[in-house]
RNA sequence: GGCCCGGUGGCUCAGUUGGUUAGAGCGCCGCCCUGUCACGGCGGAGGUCGUGGGUUCGAGUCCCAUCCGGGUCGCCA
């Protein structure tokens, strides 16, 4: 039943006319939104990815038989119309682009029926994301989506053109690379060719890249996909896309210096938001000690203050045991809030030991300046007032106290902070707060592995002024990592690489590396920084989760065309799924059955 | 792997202390309507409550298990 489109060419989309056009003939094409059949005049709203046109159909205008077609129309039909633009002459729809015309309709063609959907194709849906995933191709043509996605492409254009300006070469790298266990869990794909060996997909093109710099491919990008074989969040998706770079000669400041460019670039294109350049750095100690969080959103204050010196002789067990320990006491002051009721602040305490708390410690200021509090009784008037003075308590606000070892206590405030600011409608999408944070620690001690891992990767060079510490103070050793953090939200990150053999053979050291085991992982790296290496460094951008936070969207799969579910898994394809046993066979793959699955055969046989 | 939230017609939801034929709005189908755009009017179809057990005279409602989706901690160099 489905009509051809023979001798027809799409003249327009349908928001490309407005009443300059007024009089002309047209043609257009799309999906029917929505019939409106008044009995002698047909309306039908026709949607394409620029918007919604109306068209109006009279028996008298476009004959009897092309009528007859039009009563028939039903959501998602794709039809094409052709027919004369002109100016409404019922009331103009405000709420339109093109609201102040229509096109009466002389020709129509149904291009293609359809079901009916199985949701609205509207914008803002309320449905389940579970349905909406599963006929992702009907979610796709949600307006709101469309919108998203046509905005991920002109961000992507956008990057492209700046970065080539700024002399970048694109440059693909590989996807079936070999594996590296080192950070995240690989995808493997098995050989065919090689039965029992496996390629793995890229966590990200990071050695080719800096393999690129040895070759002399000064400047490099690429907006590649990676994948992590990881557990899945609101911001993290198993395959992402990097918006990845590299540079050659450079230190910290060139690299900062060319992505504030790029950045301001992109946002001032895009969504027409200004960056004030240069962007702020703060350090990640300063980071930690002033919002308990690498990524700090400092669209909002409430920041930590270190209370340990005024806590350290009073008589509260909870804090002089922590100080005993070698941890501190700190706090955050949520300025307003002493009135908050009994039952929110359990709340807090509550969510607080979802971080590794024991408790949270707490004090409101009433307004008559006396003291509502925790553990008032363990201290004196006099403590209890230089502790509020140090917190800058005033009448009516909520002091809130951790106390343990260092990394809880951030990790604890840190996380209190963001909740009481979502709590209190402090976090405004549509401000854009950027910020680097610098000189991250190099390694970090791993409890499980006992033993110092890449707080970045390995190949991050130290700080020069650092470096005589390697040996001694190995975890004091700073790093030239950074950041860039947007709203809270690491959007990227990047490091100056060791491009010194023998800086590089001391850091496989620390980490636990025997030469043999630098070697088989990396030495077509190690190599190749044998033949002539100059200075480089990098960074890269998780595109995803910009776009996430340039659209604001509240979750990654909002921005990916067809994105994965908490299991990683696609509920529109069912991948994954079982492969032909002549596959497996073919590579040389045997599936073991799990206990539990076998039971279930068991069942059904 | 842990914790938390959700699953009732196509969609979004309501369903009181467990109690007669499980409701609503939207959508859908039919008829009518020449200026609608959240069109309108009349009529109609459609669910056994994610699944499986259990308690009970009686289960959408209580219990157990399980599946699916979401959030989060672990994990994500």
């Amino acid at each position: 039943m489905a009509e051809s489109m023979k001798g027809l060419h799409r003249s327009h989309r349908c928001t490309e006319i407005s009443t300059a056009n007024i009089g002309e003939t047209v043609t257009v094409m799309g999906w029917v939104q929505k019939s409106r059949n008044k009995g002698g005049i047909i309306f039908v709203d026709l949607r394409d990815r620029s918007g919604l046109l109306q068209l109006i159909f009279e028996e008298a205008d476009c004959g009897g038989e092309n009528f007859a077609k039009a009563e028939k129309l039903r959501s998602e039909f794709v039809i094409a119309a052709v027919g004369k633009v002109e100016a409404r002459s019922g009331a103009v729809n405000e709420n339109l682009a093109t609201g102040a015309i229509e096109i009466r309709v002389k020709d129509l063609r149904i291009l293609s029926e359809a079901q009916t959907p199985p949701f609205p194709i509207e914008v803002e849906s309320k449905t389940k994301e579970e349905i909406r995933l599963k006929y992702r191709f009907l979610d796709l043509r949600r307006p709101d989506i469309q919108s998203k996605l046509m905005l991920r492409s002109k961000v992507a254009t956008k990057v492209r053109s700046v970065l080539a300006e700024e002399g970048f070469l694109e440059i693909e790298t590989p996807i079936l690379i070999k594996s590296t266990p080192e950070g995240a869990r690989d995808y493997l794909v098995p050989s065919r060719v090689h039965q029992g060996k496996f390629y793995a997909l890229p966590q990200s093109p990071q050695l080719f890249k800096q393999l690129l710099m040895c070759s002399g491919y000064d400047r490099y990008f690429q907006i590649a996909k990676c994948f992590r074989d990881e557990d899945l969040r609101a911001d993290r998706q198993p395959e992402f896309t990097q918006i990845d770079m590299e540079m050659s000669f450079v230190d910290v400041d060139d690299v900062i210096q060319v992505n504030e460019k790029l950045l301001a670039e992109v946002f001032k294109d895009a969504i027409g938001v200004d960056v004030p350049l240069p962007i702020p750095r703060m350090t990640w100690q300063e980071a930690m000690d002033r919002f308990g969080s690498d990524k700090p959103d400092t669209r909002f204050g409430m920041e930590l203050k270190d209370v340990s010196r005024i806590v350290k002789d009073c008589g509260f067990g909870v804090f002089t045991g922590a100080l005993e320990n070698g941890g501190s006491v700190r706090g955050i002051n949520a300025e307003g809030q002493g009135q908050m009721p009994r039952k929110k602040i359990d709340a807090l305490v509550e969510f607080a030991k979802g971080f590794g708390a024991k408790g949270l410690a707490y004090l409101s200021i009433n307004e008559d300046g006396t003291y509502k509090s925790s553990f008032a009784k363990f201290m004196t008037e006099e403590q209890l007032k230089a502790l509020v003075d140090a917190m800058g308590g005033k009448p009516g606000d909520l002091l809130l106290f951790a106390a343990d070892k260092n990394k809880v206590v951030w990790d604890v405030l840190g996380n209190l902070r963001l909740e009481l600011a979502r709590n209190l409608g402090l976090l405004k999408k549509d401000q854009f707060n950027f910020l680097w944070v610098t000189e991250f620690p190099l390694l970090e001690w791993s409890e499980e592995q006992n033993r110092f891992v890449a707080m970045h990767h390995p190949f991050t060079m130290p700080m020069d002024e650092d470096l005589d510490k390697i040996d001694t103070d190995p975890g004091a050793v700073r790093a030239k990592a950074y950041d860039i953090v947007l709203n809270g939200t690491e959007l990227g990150g990047g490091s100056v690489r060791i491009f010194q053999a023998d800086i590089q053979e001391k850091m496989f050291e620390v980490l636990g590396f025997t030469k043999e085991q630098a070697q088989e992982r990396f030495g077509f790296l190690l190599d190749a920084f044998k033949y002539g290496v100059p200075p480089h460094a990098g960074l890269a951008y998780g595109f995803d989760r910009l776009m996430m936070l340039m659209t604001g969207a509240d979750s990654i799969r909002e921005v990916i065309a067809f994105p994965k579910v908490k299991d990683a898994s696609d509920l529109m394809t069912n991948a994954p799924d079982v492969v032909d046993p002549v596959q497996l066979d073919e590579l040389g793959i045997a599936v073991v059955e799990t206990e539990e699955e076998a039971g279930e055969e068991i069942k059904e046989s």
